[in-house]
DNA sequence: ATTATATTCGTTAACGTTAACGTATACAGT
DNA sequence: ACTGTATACGTTAACGTTAACGAATATAAT
């Protein structure tokens, strides 16, 4: 049976007042150095633990948590992937919220830089508690690290891996190469060394590649670590969004062939794949992994035109940045915002 | 922007003091009919939401909420798969620990009923607020559930389906019937229409079987409704765990064949296959995929001697069961307790 | 020496909810 | 009418933390 100790037990044992104490523990001036290296000592010595309960009812009011989020404008449209990860930030604010923690949304233009670097502008001369965004640009990630590290605001960067260090960044997401890995284990079982394996980079023009390479290196590893038995031919593709029928090229020396197709998209514009393999009736023979559970692409797993989606969970993702956040605001206790998100297949069969 | 809105405030609206407002929201008698009637109007009018924050800092210390948890004994293990569960539960009741809660573990005798009645008999008579624990014994738990009920004290089962129906069960688990379809569907991919599929129980004595039954049933129900060109051969085959031996004498005839063979086990017991898979040197054209990530199945997935694992994600089973009952008691909210737990592919690959 | 200014600390009133305690009124029984 | 006892309410002190306010003492400036 622990005793409970709190500031008041802290006072006694230390021959001091409650106000004293609390000066050291919220390190405020006006304690003489003796006295708070006595207190310390106390505190120390009896495992104190602050009341977050007590704590946050008392500073809702006046020390409201806020958190700015900075999402591509996306995030309002309820048919977006953008919207889920805000979804569960959502979620978790309002569990919060008696805690006395908000949030406020500002958006950028997924293809403009400079509105990203203006929108961080804005939030940090608003003084934020805390930050939650996206790592896109690398120069302006780079810059608002700089400038949030000066001002003691914490980053979190979710969804997408960084080509870029930073010490004390937070970041949750998944781990890309690993998810490759998956990714190719899953083709591997079913394409064997009898079929042909294709990488599939559907672009669109700003994104970072970041991603998309990680996760072809990780497919790629696969084959060359586990394999030993056959080198399958992996051919990749990079098609830009803007020219998808130039998937046709692709694809068509494949009709006159019989063998077994497994296409490797390396992101979420899965769904833009399955019309053309429709259209070259190939769709019997071929296998498409991809990412995401955007509207399309659950529409066409339900309809068995994609067959293994991996998942991001980014609607956890965005809810497990704000609890993180929160535990690191009250507790100094970062160990939730850097963790990994589990890779997750998903089937057809998942959605009934 | 939203008034603030607290039992003070629906006092001065009411022209009550906060007392009798307290007794109203918390149905203590000493109102009159009438100011009743008006203290509830005024509150429903407002809106009003009790600030649990500091409700429970308030209750904390001489009101804890106390949550027995009845489980096999086999959870006291660090290796069993027991022992998963019983870590989400700690892990939520230490996050909510500050808002005053704890847990009490009783443990029973997997093979025994008795045992089961009596722990269940000894945690009724200390009157928790709430109880987790696990539907294997259907008469007891019934029974449990029955008297629960008349105590006032929820009842949340996880990990497992319920054969038996009651109404106001919470229940915190996984589709089996989905979770088979999952199997198939990727066992298909595989397998296709040239190989043999095996259905797999592995069972010991005292064990629920209609998980098992479900997840065959559900097998089974994909070939049915998604495989239209060709009907596959499945074979099902119980095996009693005493008797593993006789493994051998199911896959023997298959070393004469050539062909692919795609084993479903319906439970955790996977790992006691890939031996005699391997002995028979049927290990690479074989496939399995079992359930549950315990220790012996991950060492074997990590060995590619089980290629496909479903988990059940029981660790936040149990986070999510204490996690709902806190909302339920604390604010009257039940939608967190009878949720389904999604099918989760794990890979060799999801642990590098 | 006297006043001004820092430094160090204790006291106290909040935050919103709870419930024990106290008080006022009504109504019963004698 | 008088006492006893419900009934209906208000008052108040907690829960643990925070921080404004003020008091006391020390140090510096004149």
């Amino acid at each position: 049976m622990k005793e409970k100790v709190g500031i008041k037990k802290i006072a006694e044992l230390a021959g001091v007042s409650i106000g004293t104490v609390d000066r050291v523990l919220n390190n405020r001036k006006g304690v003489s150095k003796e006295t708070a290296k006595h207190i310390k000592a106390v505190i120390k010595h009896t495992g104190y633990k602050k009341n977050n309960v007590a704590s946050r009812l008392k500073l809702a009011n006046n020390k409201t948590i806020t958190i700015a989020v900075l999402f591509p404008k996306e995030a309002y449209l309820d048919e977006h992937y953008w919207h889920l990860p805000l979804k569960g930030i959502h979620k978790a604010v309002s569990e919060l919220s008696e805690m006395g923690i908000k949030h406020e949304l500002h958006v950028f233009e997924i293809g403009s830089a400079k509105s990203f670097e203006k929108e961080s502008e804005k939030i940090l001369s608003k003084k934020p508690d805390a930050l939650i965004t996206v790592p896109f640009f690398i120069k302006q990630c780079k810059r608002l690290t700089e400038e949030s590290e000066k001002m003691g605001i914490p980053v979190v960067f979710i969804d997408t891996e960084m080509d870029f260090e930073i010490n004390n960044k937070f970041s949750i997401h998944q781990n890309s190469f690993q998810s490759g890995k998956v990714a190719a284990r899953i083709l591997s079982q079913i394409i064997t060394n009898t079929g042909r394996y294709i990488v599939l980079n559907i672009v669109s023009d700003s994104n970072s590649q970041k991603n998309n390479q990680e996760r072809e290196a990780g497919f790629r590893t696969f084959f060359k670590n586990e394999i030993q038995t056959y080198t399958p031919n992996i051919d990749s593709f990079t098609v830009y969004q803007s020219e998808i029928d130039s998937l046709k090229k692709i694809f068509k020396p494949l009709t006159k062939t019989k063998e077994q197709i497994g296409v490797f998209v390396t992101n979420s514009r899965t769904y833009l794949l399955p019309k053309t393999i429709h259209e070259l009736n190939l769709n019997n023979r071929t296998t498409i992994i991809g990412y995401d559970l955007n509207p399309s692409n659950i529409e066409l797993l339900k309809k068995n035109e994609i067959q293994f989606i991996i998942n991001q969970q980014p609607e956890y993702q965005g809810y497990s940045a704000v609890r993180g956040l929160f535990k690191l605001i009250t507790e100094e206790d970062d160990t939730e915002l850097s963790h990994k998100i589990p890779v997750e297949i998903i089937v057809k069969e998942n959605f009934e």
